[in-house]
RNA sequence: CGGGGUAUAGCGCAGUCCGGCUAGCGCACCUGGUUUGGGACCAGGGGGUCGGGGGUUCGAAUCCCUCUACCCCGACCA
């Protein structure tokens, strides 16, 4: 490709509204350009990269067996109502106004069960993996960091459908690996972490990450363990008991309303201080008991409990419940009889501080071996912090931002049963298709590339996701034709060696063709110049490493292999 | 949805507080000339509903009301 005919527009400074490097860089190099708010064109290079990417995805998906649909963006509403998810998804999905009863498609798990209900009939029909890579539609209440959460995007989801719960769990591990694969061959490092499967229902969910400060998951990790912030775990040790056996005490704590108070007006050591948090769960409160300046893990709580409609409780509730306002409840001398559960290491502690239920007091001496045998629900209710001890090896924790890139999931049979997809047995009996639902991101592969992949020039291009191989750079070419002429021998040769050539043989300086180039960072550059064709030399440049060399002109093809 | 910010030429910005000549600067763009290995120089030139609507005023980019868009923090996130 020629660049004085290629549709590239470069900008020298970075755009107002970008903010991480990849969104810069994408801008900046030419790739892509915002049109509203979550919603991008891809021009003709930053395309070329997607064209890759998806290459790639088809390639993985079909090597596991996946056969590829185009379904429609355009959803009758019924489908969606059907699994409840019109609900479930609220604004997040979007409605057309002037057609009644059609929705646009945020996701497919709805119209792969609808169309298994038509022809999958029979135990014989499975195992099937069904993808599509295409376009989907979240109305997103804010969309941020350039293409990584947009209202528009492109997305490869497979579906598979199995008879039995162990056919799924060999098609969810051959999705594991044909992710890593995928990730791989597009050169980026990634981890993959437990997850909580969320509103998607389901049984097992695996997150495949890119640690960037960018992202916007938090994730736990260290050799042998990782997981989301929501599900992670540590080997914190219990508070367990010390060696007494006061009686409980009530003290007068009136300026006290943090545990951070408690400890510095009272000396009260900090892993003797236990707090109370109110919440109000399907309209019921709850207290939640836990360790003084831990805190509480909300996903958590939402599995535990069963039910996403929480909230903490407000101040009226609060004394309502309990008898006193924040920061002087308790698990003792409740107003009220409501549901305790605590965290699980405070299980069998004793000499522990916490609020009396009436305003400017706290008891001390608390036993909960003696004092609380009305606790009895006990569960990991907190939020792991960086450099607590792994579970796995006691390694410390490090908590990292992370964007998601792909996502697994045990789906079972929620969409199945709700749209009435079922097959019968090898005995005739029905059952509902077991699915799984497996999904990529392919504009964050792209984002993420870039965000692992630049410096302060540009982006760096490594195969196979580089838009062209060899950026062919042709210097003052108007004055003197040999340049002129041997970019144009090298430009033919080089392309009919099978590279993709982007010979820059613009009437620009040097200067801005260096600039230029570093910016788009094509893994080769290949610099034709007066000064070392009178020689017969042309200089190779290697955009990773910064390395330059020069060559004679015939060396090129042994130079590039 | 809550909080904060921004909107002036294709891009980046000044001018707005304290109303007043023809609305400016850099980059980009066009013409001519000179340059030519790390974002050239000289000269000339084109390009503006100052986000939209309403109001105050002799006069509004500037003050008031209102709407919209975009960005950031938070909430949400199948």
């Amino acid at each position: 490709m020629r660049q004085s005919d290629f549709f590239l527009p470069t900008l020298k400074e970075n755009a107002a509204e970008a903010q991480i490097p990849s969104h810069q860089l994408m801008l900046r190099s030419g790739l892509a350009r915002q049109l509203a708010a979550g919603v991008f064109s891809f021009l003709p290079m930053g395309y070329k990269v997607i064209k890759k990417i998806i290459e790639i995805l088809r390639e993985e998906m079909d090597a596991i067996g996946g056969q590829e649909f185009l379904l429609p963006a355009l959803n009758p509403i019924e489908i969606w109502e059907q699994t409840g998810r019109v609900e479930a998804m609220g604004d997040v999905l979007f409605h057309i106004k002037n057609r009644e009863g059609l929705v646009l498609a945020p996701t497919h798990e709805e119209i792969i069960a609808f169309h298994a209900k038509q022809h999958i009939k029979s135990y014989r029909d499975m195992p099937q993996i069904w993808y599509q890579i295409q376009t989907k539609f979240r109305n997103e209440a804010r969309p941020k960091s350039g293409v990584l959460r947009g209202r528009q995007f492109t997305m490869k989801d497979a579906y598979s459908l199995d008879t039995t719960w162990e056919g799924l769990d060999a098609a969810y591990e051959k999705h594991y690996q044909a992710y890593c694969k995928t990730f791989e061959r597009c050169g980026i490092s990634f981890f993959v972490v437990g997850a909580s499967s969320g509103a998607m229902g389901g049984r097992q969910s695996q997150e495949f990450m890119v640690e960037s400060d960018s992202g916007e998951d938090t994730c736990a990790i260290a050799s042998g363990y990782s997981a989301n912030i929501e599900v992670a775990t540590s080997a914190v040790l219990p508070v367990g008991r010390i060696d007494s056996n006061d009686p409980i005490e009530k003290f007068a704590t009136p300026n006290a309303k943090t545990i951070d108070d408690l400890i510095e007006q009272f000396g009260i050591p900090e892993e003797r201080c236990a707090k109370s948090v109110v919440y109000i769960a399907d309209d019921k409160p709850i207290l939640i008991f836990m360790r003084g300046n831990d805190e509480l893990n909300e996903s958590k709580l939402q599995g535990i409990l069963g039910t996403g409609n929480l909230r903490p409780a407000v101040a009226e509730e609060l004394i309502e419940f309990t008898g006193a306002d924040h920061g002087s409840i308790g698990p003792i001398n409740l107003k009220s009889d409501i549901r305790i559960i605590s965290d699980l290491l405070l299980k069998d502690a004793n000499g522990l501080v916490s609020g009396a239920n009436e305003d400017g007091f706290h008891l001390k001496n608390i036993d909960f071996t003696r004092d609380c045998p009305h606790i009895k629900e006990f569960y990991d209710l907190r939020t792991v912090r960086n450099g607590e001890p792994s579970i796995v090896n006691g390694e410390p924790l490090r908590i990292v931002k992370a964007i998601e890139l792909g996502h697994i999931f045990k789906l079972g049979t929620k969409y199945s049963e709700a749209l009435d997809a079922k097959f019968l047995d090898s005995e005739g009996k029905e059952h509902p298709i077991i699915m799984g639902s497996y999904g990529i991101g392919v504009e964050r592969i792209m984002a993420c590339y870039i965000e692992q992949n630049h410096d302060d020039k540009g982006i760096i291009w490594k195969k196979p996701l580089t838009p062209f191989d060899v950026h062919l750079l042709a210097i003052n070419p108007a004055k003197f034709p040999e340049v002129a002429q041997a970019c144009e021998t090298l430009y033919n040769e080089l392309s009919d060696a099978g590279y993709e050539v982007l010979y820059d043989d613009r009437d620009e300086t040097a200067g801005v063709k260096f600039n230029d180039a570093d910016l788009i960072g094509l893994p080769t550059q290949v610099i034709v110049g007066a000064k070392n064709l009178k020689d017969g030399n042309i200089e190779v440049k290697y955009r990773e490493s910064g390395e330059r060399k020069v060559i004679p002109l015939s060396s090129l093809k042994d130079e590039l292999n």
